[in-house]
DNA sequence: ACAAATTAGTTGCCATTGAAACCATGGTCA
DNA sequence: TGACCATGGTTTCAATGGCAACTAATTTGT
């Protein structure tokens, strides 16, 4: 009965489906955040996480920031580019591997990033604010092990499974 | 002390940042999903959507599959436009108003749906087998919350505020 | 020591996407 | 009725982002 809509199954509803929840979440809370420093500084979701990287850890080189930010490395290195032409990042040779180079903030990215810091905390407490105070630590962990161990699901689904 | 990272604050840390864990969650889990469905129909997730929503719906107008999917007006137009060319949606005209079309699965359309939702549930319950299960809960309810009123976070913040 | 394989990072190319302009229709108000 | 505004949907344009190819440097194996 083609007709007679959602009867298929369990009933998929886009609503309820935790990977569009997800999705629909992360894009929400993305975008507001963006409003804090996007016109301010003039830059994007990489350059920020650079930016945050940096200056979390002082030097590194552009593949350890992608590792760390869960960036591919064209985005780290456009991304770093743009930065360094603004001033905001330096790089220093490696005298060691002169493929790889360290990375830094200027004075100025410091400057940035030293009042860009505290208005992103300020934002993620606002957030969890939001969300009640006894689920907030069973957020954390459900992240953590979504984030932990969703790439190993089974793609077995996909090959016609459920045949019963 | 600008040789000194992390110092500045109560130290924000990228993987630790709720808009950031969130983002890398969203990612991972939808990457794994799309492998269930990417190349077995050849479609990405805006023709997912609506596929879904119109399996969910029966018939509708392109308006409103993009507020149900949470989906830009263009992104629907594209989206549908290809599941057309594919004869898996059909357009019907809505004489009472000769802007908008209802939009329907064709039975070819109906057929790939009702193979894929079954798959889509069955991911969706093991992405959820990951979670604890006393986390579960809470975790729709934080996603809830934080959908329903992150958006509204003062951007005040960006006003260069916590002068203290 | 040298060829072959590997790695860090950049660039060219193409697909995706959103904003804004656009088109056609419908509603409003005089 | 006819001028204006609003709306559903498509198209154009520019920006973004990922893949693959590339360069330069390093490592490995013999």
């Amino acid at each position: 009965m083609p007709a007679q809509p959602g009867t298929a199954d369990a009933a998929l509803k886009l609503e309820e489906f935790l990977p569009y929840r997800l999705n629909v979440c992360a894009n929400i809370v993305s975008t507001a955040l963006s409003r804090i420093y996007a016109e301010r500084y003039s830059i994007g979701v990489p350059e920020w996480r650079v930016l945050v990287t940096l200056g979390q850890f002082g030097m590194m080189t552009a593949k350890a920031i992608g590792i760390h930010s869960h960036m591919h490395k064209t985005k780290v290195s456009r991304a770093v580019a743009m930065l360094e032409r603004r001033k905001l990042v330096v790089r220093r040779a490696n005298r060691d591997d002169l493929r790889e180079a360290f990375l830094s903030l200027t004075p100025a990215g410091r400057d940035i990033y030293s009042d860009l810091a505290p208005s992103a905390l300020e934002f993620a407490r606002q957030l969890m604010e939001i969300v009640e105070p006894a689920d907030r630590a069973a957020l954390g962990r459900a992240l953590n092990k979504l984030i932990e161990h969703a790439a190993l699901i089974a793609s077995d689904i996909a090959k016609g499974g459920n045949p019963g």
